[in-house]
Order: structure tokens, then sequence, then C-alpha cells
DNA sequence: AATAAAGTTGCAAACGATTGCAACACAATA
DNA sequence: TATTGTGTTGCAATCGTTTGCAACTTTATT
């Protein structure tokens, strides 16, 4: 059934020259007769030839195609990572394959092996959230394939990463909730164990130093699904065991919907009682109530300068880097934080 | 750069026999001594020899690869598909080529001539909004590629599809509205040239009509770009215009929400002077204020149901069919339409 | 007319893996 | 000893394309 896809060797046959005329025909090489070039032109159109990128790529050691993967494609800001990745690759000659580590090391892996054996040309990566070693990073080092993380970007593998300033985006969050009149300030983190939790988790304290506000290591609580049942359920009880607050800065705006959703139940409002401010801006910030204010991830540059990092590393050839990039955030203010 | 990736032959020269006997080794051929297998095998795992993709798909004229084509990744809906489709796929040993057409013909042409040039064994694909002809999938059946439509069908294709039935989930939302007491409901269609927003327009009129209400045109509005603010600024100048209704049926959550800013900044409360409905039951549906009822569209499962299909046409190599499976929907009522 | 110089085209090898067939060594049988 | 059988391995072709080199035809030059 594959059988219906045209070769060089059928136009061959049917004008009665070799393969290798046809090949260098369509491919204008200046040695071929110009009359032989349109006869074999016309007949490729006619039966609509088209390469075969599968041969192409074994013989060029090349598969213009790249490899992504990300932790889960349903994520808006990962999904519009994808897009800006995508839209440069397109305008380069590249494919992508994208694949979705689910979060876990085991796919991970998986994931990363399938692409080497697909021979891709470089691999774009931002970590899933269990952790267990960089042996994979290693092996697609190892073996010369290109490598460029986003977002998540693990410690200790030398390569280049395009991330934002986590810490300084979330110090700038917090400082809003204390510029706005806020005295005591809850963190809802996600996965403390990422680089980038921890990093935000930096960002919260350091804005409460510099203000010389007290530092309670109770108000950091950790919500490590990122579901908004999760932040929902947690923050519930730490305002049924007692807990005060006037303001909430979460890791991410999940878990900013949940807690909102645990708060007006408690007969909270928001933002007089309780001001909060997300992290990403998902596009249902501004769909829920009250819109939720929210860090702005620049997710399809970030896809861009991933991919062009990447372009740079596949055609210039050079040796392994770990330059980081960061992408400029911007807290978007909404009602959920504003008087 | 590419230089370090192991070969067979590399295992061949190292343990001195020849590339034929390396490949049975590796494939535990009966002819193979099984000193040497061991031998083999132990290399094969000390370089790390994985076989190369790219080879054997030429070899084997089979890529093990399919191609997904999608309007926008970034809608929750599309990445559940994807999501489902990827789950089927990898337990069968393929992989997944997606691309986004932006809801855009030339694009949706250009994806399919370049995955078709990667030579996928599949392809699996949703309509772009914008539809001229149907050209490309006749070329991709001419080559005698599988293919399967999802969610959005053409019309005039002979291929397998899985859909939802977009008109009794239409009647189904507009009873739910009736049922509860709403006497002129308004519908949001989203791009009415689309074959899936002409079906949900059926399905109201039906509900409408099995009720015995009277059927007013004005009452159906087009919001083609499926934005919120596009619903948004729809009904705020009709209900300035003087528009009255009790119920709203929208053919899908963004125009729904759009929908709602537009009622509560005129002052009217839901559901108590409006009810409303969407359609997808996209993640944030009960995160917005009121939450959100709508139509819940089975994503990850059309998204199995699909690549199975696909699977079958591959593997039995059956003669194009088109079958078409119905998968259910299911009203989900939140606050914004009951009582 | 003989030779050189273009102008065209085909052969064969290569990319990495698989596989039918031939070839070899050695043991068992007649 | 000759023959058959069994176990093990290699050769060569194949998938579709590209490309250095050789070979051929035709035209230009002396």
């Amino acid at each position: 059934m594959k059988s219906k896809q045209t070769t060089i060797k059928d136009i061959a046959r049917e004008i009665g020259v070799s393969p290798s005329t046809v090949s260098r025909a369509l491919n204008d090489h200046p040695a071929i007769n110009s009359a032989t070039k349109v006869r074999i032109k016309a007949k490729a159109k006619e039966l609509k030839y088209e390469p075969n990128i599968v041969a192409l790529s074994l013989k060029n050691r090349s598969t213009k195609t790249i490899g992504v993967v990300v932790p889960e494609l349903i994520h808006f800001f990962f999904s519009s990572v994808i897009s800006g990745i995508e839209e440069v690759a397109y305008d380069n000659g590249y494919t992508v394959m994208i694949c979705q580590s689910k979060e876990s090391y085991d796919k991970e892996v998986k994931d990363v092996m399938a692409l080497l054996a697909h021979r891709v040309d470089g691999l774009l990566i931002s970590q899933a959230k269990e952790i267990l070693n960089n042996e994979h990073y290693d092996e697609i080092q190892r073996r010369g394939v290109p490598l460029v993380f986003f977002d998540r970007m693990p410690s200790g593998v030398k390569a280049p990463s395009i991330i934002i300033d986590d810490a300084s985006a979330a110090k700038e969050a917090t400082q809003h909730l204390i510029d706005r009149g806020c005295q005591s300030i809850m963190h809802l983190g996600n996965n403390l164990e990422m680089p980038i939790s921890k990093a935000r988790v930096d960002g919260y304290r350091q804005a409460l130093l510099d203000s010389g506000m007290q530092l309670d290591e109770d108000m950091i609580v950790d919500c490590p699904t990122s579901i908004q049942n999760d932040s929902y359920a947690k923050v519930l009880s730490l305002l049924e065991g007692g807990a005060k607050f006037d303001g909430l800065f979460a890791s991410n705006d999940l878990l900013a919907i949940g807690a909102i959703k645990a708060l007006k139940q408690f007969g909270l409002s928001i933002p007089q009682d309780v001001a909060v401010v997300g992290f990403s801006n998902w596009n249902f910030c501004d769909m829920v109530d009250p819109p939720l204010s929210s860090v702005n991830q620049p997710g399809t540059e970030m896809g861009r300068q991933a991919m062009k990092r990447l372009l740079r590393m596949i055609t210039e050839d050079e040796e392994n880097a770990n330059d980081v990039m960061m992408l400029d955030t911007a807290l978007i203010v909404r009602k959920s934080s504003s008087l």
C-alpha cells in the first residue's frame, strides 16, 4: 500500500534515463541538458514526486527533525513554548517531534532514547518534576547531539538554557503584595524539590527580608501536585487551623485558583481580606473571579529563543557551552491584588 | 558531530565478524553461535548501540511514525486529544509528529505535505476553520497512506472519523435551558461555516422546535474568531440595543465566558437573569465565576479511538472506509445554569 | 584529419540495517 | 572414502537518494 509513493526511479524509468540524471535534474545540476531537465521536471510534477526524507536523512545523516520533551502539553505555558519552537523550526526547514514526560523521570528517559533512536538533529528539553539523575542528558551529549534546556533546567549539565529569572520574578510579585500593604504573606510552592520552585521561594524570602519583614517558615506551603484541589484543601485546613494572612503568592496559577476557592468559602473576600498573586499568567487568569494577578512568562518567546539557540549549535557545530538566557517577565496586576 | 552514534559496523569491526552476523545476533537469529551472540550483545551494550531507526524505516518502508494535524495546540480540547493519541501510539511502538494548522488552509496543506514527505505511516487530522478544498486529503489517499479524521471532518472524503454528535449534544444543552424555564434563548455560534458549528445550530433549532418555541434567527449570532472579546462585544452591543433573553447557549466555552462578562457588566446576574451553557468543558470551567455549565467533549478518549482506528487501517491494510464513530458527550451542569 | 575541449550521462559506492542464498567447516552416515 | 547433514558465517542486494569519477558524444581547435 505504501507502493504508491513516487520515487526517483519511477521517473527515470518513464523518461528513459538513469536515476542519477533525474536526481541531478531535479537539483538543477549544471551538467544536465536543459531540455532533459524540462522533461524530467514535468514528469516529476505529473507523478507528484516528493523526495523521500527518510532516504535523504540516511544519506545526509541529518533528519532535519528536532525532538522536544515537555512535562505536559495541556499546560498553556508549554503549548505556547511549542508554538514558538515550531515557528522558528518551520522557518528553517525543520520539523518537530514532541513528547510528554508527564512529569515522570522514566518517561522522560524513554522519550529521550526514542528521540535519539530517531536520530533527531537536536533536543529541547524541559525537565520533569521527578528528578533522579542526569545520565540520559550525558548520553545525549556523548552522542554529540545538541541539547538546549528551557524553563526547567537541571543542575550539573553543561548545556545552554533559556529560562526566566524565577527568583527576581517571585521577588517582584511578593514586593507588589508588600507595597500594597500586606503584613503577612503566605507562599504556596509547587514541589519544592524543583530548582525553579526553590528559586521562587528564594525570591519570596528576599522580598520579605529586604522589607524588614519577619520570615515565618510555616507560611511556606508545598503543594506538590499542582492541582487546584491540593492548594484548596491545604489552604482551607490552614484557615480552619487559625492561620492568619492578608497576602498570598502562589508558584502557579492553578494553585492560586484553588486557594481563592478556599478563601471565598471561608468567607474572606479578595482582594480586600487577602490579596492574591499567581505565576505564569495562564489564559484563564482574566476569566476567573476576581481576575487573577500573575507573573507573565513569555512562553512563545522562550520557544523561539530555545530553537534559535539550538539551531546555532546544529549549524555552527560549536562545542558545548552552558550559557543561560534569561527572559523578562512582567507582573500583570489584576483585581485579585489591586485595591 | 553525529559521528558518535554507534552502528552495527562498529560492533562488527571490534568483534571481527561481519555486519550481518551482528544483525542476526542482536535479533536472536537461531543460526548464530550462542557464544558469539553473547560477545556481540556485550559489545553492543558496551558501545550503547541503538538501532538507527532512519535506516530501518528505509528498509522496512515504514517509519513507525504517525502524523497529527490539529488547529491549535493551546486549546485544552486538542491537547487532550493528543494525549490520547500518544498514549495508544506509544503502547504500539509508534511515535507522533504534531503540526498545528493555526486554522489556516495553506498551513494545513503544507503540514500534510511535510508529513507525507516524512513518510508517516498514517495521518490523524482535525480540519482547520479555513476550508478551501479537499485536494490534499485526496493526495494522501492516492498515496495509499491511511487517514482518519477526528472532531472536525470534511464532507466528501471517504475516510473514517471519530467525532461527537454535535447536534444532539447541542440539543441536550438547549433542552436543559428550556427545562430550566428559559423562554428566550440566544445561541452564539463559532464560525457557522464549519460543519460542527452548523450541527450545533441544528441541535439548538431542533430543541426549540420540539418544545414548540418560536425560532428567531436574530438570536443566532456568529462569532467567527472564537475569542472571548468577540462574544463580549457582540453580546454587549445586543444588550444595549435592547435585546432580551434569559438563556444563552454558546458553541464554545470561550464565547460563553466573553458573554458572561458582557452580561455582568450590563448588570444582569447569572444564572438568575440569564442562564448560560458553554461547549467543550475546558479545564477552566469550574474556575470561572459562576462555574460554567458545559458539554463535556471526551478529548482523550477521542484521541485514543482515532489512533486505534488508524492502527487498524495500517496493520490490516484494509480498503478505504468511511465509518463514523460518535463518542458520548455529557452535559455538566454547574452554577451558571442551575437554580 | 587528428586532437583537445566541452557537454551529457551513467556506474557504482555510500548512508545503516536486514535477509536469501551460497559457502565453509566439521561430524555423522553409508 | 565418499556422501549427506548440520552448524555457523559472509556475500551481496535492497530500501531511495546523492555524488565522484569514468565514459561517452559532440563540437571546436589546430
